[in-house]
DNA sequence: GGATGATCATAT
DNA sequence: ATATGATCATCC
């Protein structure tokens, strides 16, 4: 349920993450009459779905960016007292199958990496989620420097999902993205690529940033 | 303590 | 079943 219009333009945009930086989601939620979980055990998109409902994000569960209009990501992400990312971010599906014109320029990651807004949100784990505050929020465009780096990571890993090699693959691949199971349980399974290029059984995974990235672009070091 | 692998809720 | 939103929890 949308709680906010879609923003009509950047500076609408920026207005209103200018606007809310610095308040708890204590007081978000108050506002938007959202009901604070205890804990994000069983709430783990709560702070990303809060958001998006403040800001008006509009792409539902659809694979393209949130804001639709503008064409841009919206990604919540928990900083420390520090300003350091406390966790990586998914960005995307890996599609375990292939398609057609298998290239970095029209996948998925790409598109929604170009241009991202980056909530961070103060505190985790043990702090009160309703004591928990909104960082300033920061546009950010994929500079050709990081992008030639996560090209090569997407292409690396694409080609192990490509040639069969999924069981090869690990989180320690890639240097800024790398692939990680996103499923509700490992026993989850969808359908990929085996050893003999026949389709086989296999976990859904996702493709994920590393805090060596996401420190870098909240620090505004590219 | 940080990173990798596992998991939870919801919408369609 | 698969996309969205992520954080949890174990291992090293």
């Amino acid at each position: 349920m949308l709680l906010s219009a879609p923003p009509t333009s950047i500076a609408d945009l920026m207005h209103r993450v200018d606007t809310i930086a610095g308040w708890t989601l204590g007081e978000l939620a108050a506002k938007f009459g959202q009901v604070i979980p205890e804990n994000l055990l069983h709430h783990k998109g709560w702070v990303g779905q809060l958001l998006e409902k403040v800001l008006g994000a509009d792409a539902g569960n659809r694979a393209i960016p949130d804001f639709t209009a503008l064409h841009i990501e919206l990604k919540t992400i928990p900083i420390n007292s520090q300003g350091k990312p406390q966790e990586s971010t998914y960005i995307a599906v890996v599609p375990l199958l292939g398609y057609p014109d298998l290239s970095w320029k029209t996948s998925e990651v790409r598109g929604k990496l170009r241009q991202v807004l980056w909530v961070p949100i103060e505190g985790r784990g043990d702090k009160p989620i309703a004591r928990r505050r909104v960082g300033q929020g920061l546009l950010w465009f994929m500079s050709p420097q990081v992008e030639a780096i996560l090209q090569t990571d997407w292409q690396e890993l694409m080609e192990y999902v490509l040639l069969g090699k999924l069981a090869h693959i690990t989180g320690r691949m890639g240097q800024y993205l790398h692939i990680r199971p996103k499923a509700a349980n490992s026993r989850s399974l969808t359908y990929g690529i085996g050893p003999e290029g026949d389709i086989h059984p296999t976990l859904p995974r996702g493709f994920y940033l590393r805090t060596q990235l996401t420190e870098q672009i909240l620090a505004q070091k590219c």
